[in-house]
DNA sequence: GGAATACATTGACAAACGTCAAATTTTATT
DNA sequence: AATAAAATTTGACGTTTGTCAATGTATTCC
């Protein structure tokens, strides 16, 4: 695992350190690892499961902006800027994910300026990826962004079936899909029910079956409507 | 200059070092310092006006990301990750900014692991606002999303007159506005519009006149309207 | 200084979207 | 299994927004 991750770049004695300093745990469903506004108390690293990482605003609404995945590590931004996390981190179904605590990062960053390096161009994928989204908020439909995101997110849970369709088993709710385009989850109702009028998508519960995948593509293409 | 910057954590003969690899440039407005596509070729500090941070998508919208400022340093992710620039880098005004060639930065990064630190505060800390900027296009109407956006503005632009209000020369176009709140600038002359008629904020041309900054605060808070 | 070009405003209209409310389904709890 | 709670879907309606088109206003470039 530790061979997918930010801590590749460690050297062997360096490893050792990590490895006296780590803590595994297990968590189900909806557990918190932190939340916006505390300390960060060290640097969590996803070994299974999916996290989400939230962002909620003055009148609560929760946006979700990322989904971190095994190898993923989460949180060091607060413990290198010494500020409060910024988000929340929740499991979203059963993970194991370490945590190595701040002390332990910082005496690995010492003796390693490459780990530095490697978060350093992790941050800069999340910020290209966050301006992407940005584009996409200013310049797509909520119908676009829709068929968008199902894409990405076909890439990591999409499974061929034989007849040449694909399926996908949604790992968030609606609720959560609808902030991460940035429209009502009444709006997102609308939108799935149009896909299946269309033929494009079929939604039940949290499985989707995509006919043909080129069709979502097509979605993309913003207003080129007659 | 450079105490105020990124650059300020080097030691005595780092600077040196930067000294003799950096040169310094003038723009006048409109002029490129780098284009999406293009390989990193070094790192460029702001030293004097201001530097417009855009993407372009597919079907040439263009969405302006971000304002640099004096003692900004722009373009280091593509000289860390060896990708090409994601974003393109544009003088909104006349402007002097040094350039570092990307051997000197490497060197440098070499010599002091404060530095890499250092771009990853920055990093973390535009990734931060770029994710703030997610939610409130999630959340906020782009009445508050533009309330929000001048009262961003007035701090860097803002002056105070005699009788309490403020004026504010903004340094970009009605379509860079439009942009940066993910609407179209129609949509913009018409809240522009609904601001004056409501007594929020006049503008003219570039300039903008606010009476009370208060009014414009009490427009973020999304639709409590009866 | 005047033509050409880009930028900005305004109107009319349609489409997309949010809000509120109710009904239905799913999930969690006891 | 029964109940409670949460999530989802659907309908009706009004508002916001985008689109297209026309007009007016700055800027830029010879």
């Amino acid at each position: 695992m530790r061979k997918r991750s930010d801590w590749s770049v460690l050297g062997q004695d360096e490893v050792t350190l990590l490895a006296s300093g780590q803590s595994s745990y297990s968590y189900s469903a909806g557990e918190s690892l932190y939340s916006m506004g505390e300390a960060g108390d060290g640097v969590y690293c996803v070994c299974s499961g999916t996290v989400a990482i939230r962002r909620l605003d003055a009148e609560g609404n929760s946006v979700l902006l990322q989904l971190a995945y095994p190898g993923d590590s989460l949180g060091y931004e607060a413990v290198l800027t010494g500020e409060p996390h910024r988000c929340n981190a929740e499991a979203l179904g059963p993970a194991n994910v370490c945590h190595i605590r701040s002390q332990t990062v910082r005496a690995l960053l010492d003796k390693n300026p490459n780990l530095g390096l490697q978060f350093l161009r992790r941050t800069a994928a999340s910020l290209d990826d966050a301006q992407d989204k940005l584009v996409h908020h200013a310049t797509l439909s909520n119908r676009a962004k829709l068929a968008h995101l199902l894409l990405i997110l076909m890439d990591r849970y999409g499974r061929l079936t034989a007849d040449g369709a694909s399926t996908l088993h949604l790992p968030v709710s609606r609720r959560d899909l609808a902030s991460m385009i940035g429209a009502r989850h009444e709006t997102v109702s609308r939108i799935i029910g149009r896909f299946e009028t269309d033929g494009i998508a079929y939604f039940s519960g949290r499985s989707v079956r995509i006919p043909q995948v080129n069709a979502l593509v097509e979605e993309i293409r913003p207003q080129l409507v007659g």
